[in-house]
RNA sequence: GGAGAGGUGGCGGAGUGGUCAAUCGCAACGGUUUCGAAAACCGUGACUCUUUCGGGUCCCGUGGGUUCGAAUCCCACCCUCUCCGCCA
């Protein structure tokens, strides 16, 4: 959400800012307006409340010296309740709609995102690592973990439909530990470690602006609870309603919990293996930041950083990308994807994803903190993904995979997992 | 699921129809003072009208209702806590 002065003031930029992330920009037009309404409509009431009160004023004088309201007095505060009567569902409605549509303006890109429809106007920032050249030709990952018993789809497609999966044996001990030392790091640069709640509430998922954009995205109880995609979610809405102070920024959240998507606009892609699954398990970074770009653009960077760290510490090729306003959510102010290397595919593929959103979510979801200057300003907020299972799993098995189809564990996993090798079993 | 208690400003906690935007305590921030600090004193929400000075409306979980007038009375809903039941 942004504020309404700054939408009085900057129509054309946010008019823009729709277009160029391929929305509708008539709500822009229609929040004006109905804000205008909304205005006219509470003078008007304001002023007959006001009299209102003066004869309650009146009344309350009278009685305190022992003399009886007038029939006058009351006939003329009732008069003034049918009028307001009238009138305060039309201000009910004007607020609400008001309310409404102010959840419906995207955030404005960052004057550094390029401008593109969709994926193809997405820059490659650096490419880091060379993908390995294998003597053999590679085999993907599903392959290789149903041979050493890692990964089993046929039986979970019968049990959870398309795109279910079940990892067994050394899949689940890896997923372990590469989400372990994933929380392990974070834990080491003083991220408060979060279990997450995956079931949450309407309301934030409006808080975090994944409505009314991403409803389609979400799985809906029936309590009308969602799933959540992301743990992100439940993190940037852990301070909802709270005032915090400057000396407690930045707050660093690390979240771990089980993600759901139901992918409806992805029939037909990545239908083999687990690339694209609806329910998958992450390591997420959170943070807030005090009110300034410039300070929460530091660590936009440094949040992509660490998942690049991950990445170097797996020995995994990757590359990074700035992504355009096509590809962005409405609630993103900029937004870098990492691409992990996939042999078998011979392709980069997306593990992580790091964004900013300035005081957009925190507006939404009402987290203030008072400024050292003794203001009240809304914190800025960034999320970035550490490590996405299966997906990243996927990237290590076929980044790992040895000629014999054994696959060995990388050496910063070694320990932890308590082992080196993966190897086929015989069927 | 059953029974009970409760939701008041950043926190604690008064307040049972008009003198309540709300006593009081604590904290944070700003101002005055100071060489600086402490102490002391003053101030601190949202919206809206106004060039300024200043004015108005709203805000006691949420939404309705009663009343000239509601934090206070009535109804519904939401949430929290305690006990019981069920259960990973």
């Amino acid at each position: 959400m942004l504020s309404i002065q700054y939408i009085r003031e900057n129509k054309a930029e946010i008019i823009a800012a729709c277009k160029q992330k391929n929305l509708d920009p008539k709500v822009v037009a229609e929040v004006l307006s109905v804000n205008t309404l909304r205005k006219q409509l509470q003078n008007e009431t304001d002023t007959l409340r006001q009299q209102s009160n003066m004869i309650a004023e009146a009344i309350k004088q009278a009685v305190g010296s022992g003399q009886k309201p007038t029939t006058k007095q009351t006939e003329a505060g009732k008069k003034i309740k049918d009028q307001l009567k009238e009138l305060e569902p039309k201000l009910k409605e004007a607020e609400a709609s008001f309310a409404e549509k102010m959840l419906e303006i995207p955030n404005v890109p960052a004057a550094d995102v390029p401008v593109g429809a969709d994926e193809s106007g997405n820059k490659v920032v650096k490419t880091i690592g060379k993908p390995k050249q294998f003597a053999f030709t590679p085999k993907p990952h599903h392959e290789l973990m149903e041979q050493a018993d890692m990964l089993d789809t046929r039986r979970a497609v019968r049990i959870g439909g398309f795109r279910s999966y079940f990892l067994k044996n050394d899949g689940v001990l890896l997923e372990q530990t590469l989400l372990q030392y994933a929380l392990r790091k974070l834990e080491n640069l003083g991220f408060t470690l979060l279990s997450a709640p995956v079931l949450v509430n309407e309301e934030t998922m409006w808080g975090t602006g994944y409505l009314p954009w991403g409803q389609e995205d979400h799985y809906l109880t029936q309590d009308k609870q969602f799933l959540a995609g992301t743990s992100e979610v439940a993190l940037t809405a852990f301070h909802t309603g709270e005032l915090l102070r400057e000396k407690d920024l930045p707050i660093k959240m690390a979240g771990i919990s089980p993600c759901f998507r139901r992918e409806v606009g992805a029939h037909g892609k990545d239908t083999q293996g687990i690339i694209r699954v609806h329910q998958f398990n992450k390591v997420e970074q959170v943070v807030y930041t005090v009110a300034d770009e410039n300070k929460t653009r530091e660590w936009h960077e440094q949040m992509t950083h660490l998942s690049e760290e991950l990445l170097a510490d797996l020995e995994l090729p990757y590359q990074v990308l700035l992504m355009c306003t096509g590809d962005m959510g409405a609630g993103q102010r900029k937004k870098y994807d990492i691409e992990t290397w996939f042999p078998a595919q011979k392709k980069y593929r997306e593990t992580h994803s790091a964004s900013y959103f300035n005081d957009f979510q925190a507006r939404r979801l009402d987290i203030k903190y008072q400024a050292s200057d003794g203001t009240k300003k809304f914190v800025y907020t960034l999320n970035n993904t550490m490590a996405a299972s299966p997906r990243l799993l996927a990237a290590i098995v076929e980044n790992y995979q040895q000629k014999d189809g054994s696959i060995v564990i990388p050496k910063v996993l070694q320990a932890m997992m308590g082992k080196k090798l993966i190897t086929p079993v015989a069927q």
